[in-house]
DNA sequence: TGCGATTCTATCGCGTGCGATATACGCAGG
DNA sequence: CCTGCGTATATCGCACGCGATAGAATCGCA
């Protein structure tokens, strides 16, 4: 095996232009690859906590979006987590079997799945109240760093979520 | 429905201490979640440009990691990529399949496999040259911010790395 | 040398994510 | 009333992630 830092070796063998662009693909120059670690990182340390309620992290989102929006319908919960039915239809099934929550048929619109909490679901809130702080101070990040790692991602999203669907362009 | 955003209404009902905590559970206030989603998103971005190589964004990490390393074990690639090995051995699998690396037991050592590039893998690399300043264009994001919010995510994983296992205390 | 502990990879099970597609419902125009 | 179109949810298939565990190879130490 190798250590894991990069060696100069590789660069006696191709020509600047090459290399210049070689070198953007090295793993620590990618801003993609924190962030998926980091969201990975960040899911394991909420599991400790989620696990004795039965919870995974992503149902912890829909959760944290009901307590606010409860009832709505599985779109709007979608648009909230920028998840689609293919993901949220079998998540909510699950929490229905949790018994956190209730699915039932829109009766104005029978194509709507409204989304209630049940009494057990509105109770959770109350103990899972003590979970941002608990990670707050789990991770030792102080709160303005927090704030401006949040405002950054907030823009990084929203530039994302602006962007046309299509760019398949070179490869 | 409702919309998205939240109502003052609630903070009616409940004594102050309650609602404050309350509030900590608001989406908009979670640092989690914007990590969450955006992780998806960039990697939604990649996907068109990976696409035509066969090829999905974690065996493209893979790939960022083999192109410096490789010859290496799953191990290495599994401290680099953060990832273990019942996600990797499946992943490199398909890898070897596409023909873009090669699987081997270890002289020295029969419990490693060694992960090498075939020529293919390795020719990959140029194809890739120009995603990253793809992508970068595609978010019109300045290489200042981009650098500081990597910095911040970097910072963050430090963290959470270093921490102890277990902090299953409450709920 | 022998044998328990450790390391490395693989396997299993389950819950996401998500592209593609199906199905059911509502709606507007004829 | 019917028909075609758009919307909301569901289903399918596949590739992760990852906790738990298994199996084999190596290591450490008496």
């Amino acid at each position: 095996m190798k250590s894991g830092r990069p060696l100069r070796s590789e660069m006696k063998k191709t020509p600047p232009l090459v290399t210049a662009k070689a070198n953007n693909l090295r793993l620590d120059r990618q801003l993609c690859f924190p962030l998926y670690a980091a969201s990975r990182l960040i899911t394991r340390l909420y599991q400790p906590l989620l696990e004795p309620l039965g919870l995974t992290y992503p149902q912890y989102v829909v959760l944290l979006i009901l307590w606010e929006d409860a009832p709505c319908s599985v779109s709007h919960i979608g648009e909230r987590a920028l998840l689609n039915s293919n993901t949220l239809t079998p998540l909510l099934k699950r929490m229905e079997d949790l018994n956190y929550i209730r699915r039932t048929r829109s009766v104005t619109d029978e194509r709507v799945v409204e989304i209630s909490l049940s009494k057990a679901g509105t109770l959770l809130k109350g103990r899972c109240a003590c979970i941002p702080e608990s990670l707050n101070a789990a991770i030792s990040y102080s709160p303005e760093k927090a704030v401006a790692l949040k405002r950054s991602l907030d823009e990084l999203i929203s530039k994302l979520q602006a962007l046309p669907e299509t760019l398949a362009r070179n490869a």
